[in-house]
DNA sequence: CGGCAATTTGAGTAGCGTCAATTATGGTGG
DNA sequence: CCACCATAATTGACGCTACTCAAATTGCCG
């Protein structure tokens, strides 16, 4: 399922060449490159070069209930997150990708909560926990790093539960796209061009739906020139409409208009 | 709105007595008993004592939007993490609690990503980004603590999502309660006689159902005798039934019982 | 080329959201 | 202490959306 790899492999293809030089700010994906500085000789505060794994499509990064021994990184392609509901039902939590942090919420027990599957080849740093305690010692920047990518996956929690709050699923399947949308910019690709890493199943999952309900919504939205779709490929055409679309509507009782005075 | 504190100030009341002295194990409120134990003098690792924040009902401890300057973890009381969506709806994302930490989510843009708001007086421990920094490497152990504290929001976060994920609204509701049931259990409380520290409208939005319906389900649940319900006292009768109610119910196709063979 | 899975589309029904009205609760001031 | 108001919570009625079951089509990989 796992392939090890050396470990300062030159390692080819998988990845797009996108290792943009953003400059020292702080964000999007300080972890990853510094990781992958590492991986090239520069090791900066890590006194040995990053593990890196190879994990193919359809198989998983670690296993819901078991014993956490180390968290990754992705260093290239996509996975989903998933919980194994009690009737069965594959529950899909979260999507991540490149410079996102796989494993942190098994941290707290000691047994992973979801399992990772790659949604095409993929690559990843691997980090022993031992490894993660020592290095945020030694790297205050690391630390920093990591805790930047934790918070990333703490804000994509929020927003997925924006989308599932949506009252109309054509509301939620435009609010993932926005998303996805957005993810793509912050990535450097082409926030129009999307090519969707997941099937519909999963998409129907994360936004708590049934998957026919996902492609007819899909289809809605090309018929009303807001979307081309071609499968997995999606082309936004009148990105204003999809955000209109986004804009889900809740009864006015509903609504936090309502300002209560505190008392002082 | 928030009152500031000289600091080690020998703070009474709204907190009740539940310090029990469990073993130096790792996880539940490690972060939290560190925290009150530089409060009480032993100062251990930190330079100088927490600082200690009142925050009354229905005040905020982080407002969204605003500049993160320092995040929090609750010492006593609750609170829910709300988003504003473009429609003026309030998005419940989260509810906080003893040792639950506020705030984390904004660090990785620099602005918070949520509003914290007071469910009951309480108070929190007001930890500057610059401190979290610092603290992180000369304490291991604090470290460690908080890394615990961050993950066990992103669980949270996954059990929101099976919790919307369900497809009937009792489902949703039977889902929160065991929910509920099991943070009390984990805080030393009963596990059966819940106090909900949150409005119907809340749980509402947390589950993406319209309160009315939060309603019903309660009326329906007690009227089965799973529940005994009186406002926010909420009696788990049969806790059995509650918990079959919980169990799902999604079409066979969307099961997850679909292996398929890894190429090697 | 054949088979399996993914996706799409259709039809019927149950359940939930919306609007609306009533009752309960808690806090404030007379 | 009680009356009063605002908000929260409950219950009812109705329409519409999305889930379910079902079948056809496409796409993909061996």
């Amino acid at each position: 399922m796992i392939a090890l790899l050396p470990s300062p492999v030159a390692d080819v293809g998988c990845d797009p060449p996108i290792d943009s030089p953003s400059p020292s700010l702080t964000c999007p994906g300080e972890l990853l490159q510094r990781l992958r500085a590492a991986e090239s000789g520069r090791l900066g505060e890590l006194s040995v070069p990053p593990l890196v794994l190879r994990v193919a499509m359809g198989s998983v990064v670690h296993l819901e209930g078991a014993r956490v021994s180390s968290i990754h990184v992705v260093r290239s392609g996509a996975f989903k997150c998933v919980r194994m509901l009690e009737d069965g039902y594959e529950q899909v939590v979260s999507f991540a990708e490149r410079a996102d942090v796989l494993g942190f919420d098994g941290l707290c027990r000691g047994v992973h909560q979801t399992t990772a599957v790659a949604l095409e080849d993929s690559t990843v740093y691997g980090l022993s926990v031992h490894e993660v305690n020592g290095l945020l010692q030694t790297s205050p920047e690391l630390a920093r790093a990591l805790h930047s990518a934790v918070s990333r996956a703490l804000v994509d929690a929020a927003r997925i539960a924006d989308m599932m709050a949506a009252v109309a699923s054509e509301t939620r399947l435009a609010r993932f796209l926005v998303w996805c949308s957005d993810r793509a910019l912050e990535r450097g690709e082409s926030p129009r061009r999307l090519h969707l890493r997941m099937g519909r199943r999963d998409i129907a999952s994360l936004l708590g739906v049934a998957h026919e309900t996902v492609s007819r919504c899909f289809s809605l939205l090309a018929r009303d020139g807001v979307l081309q779709v071609e499968n997995r490929d999606v082309e936004i055409l009148d990105r204003a409409a999809l955000v209109a679309n986004s804009r889900g509507t809740r009864r006015n009782s509903d609504l936090a208009i309502r300002h209560r005075a505190a008392a002082a």
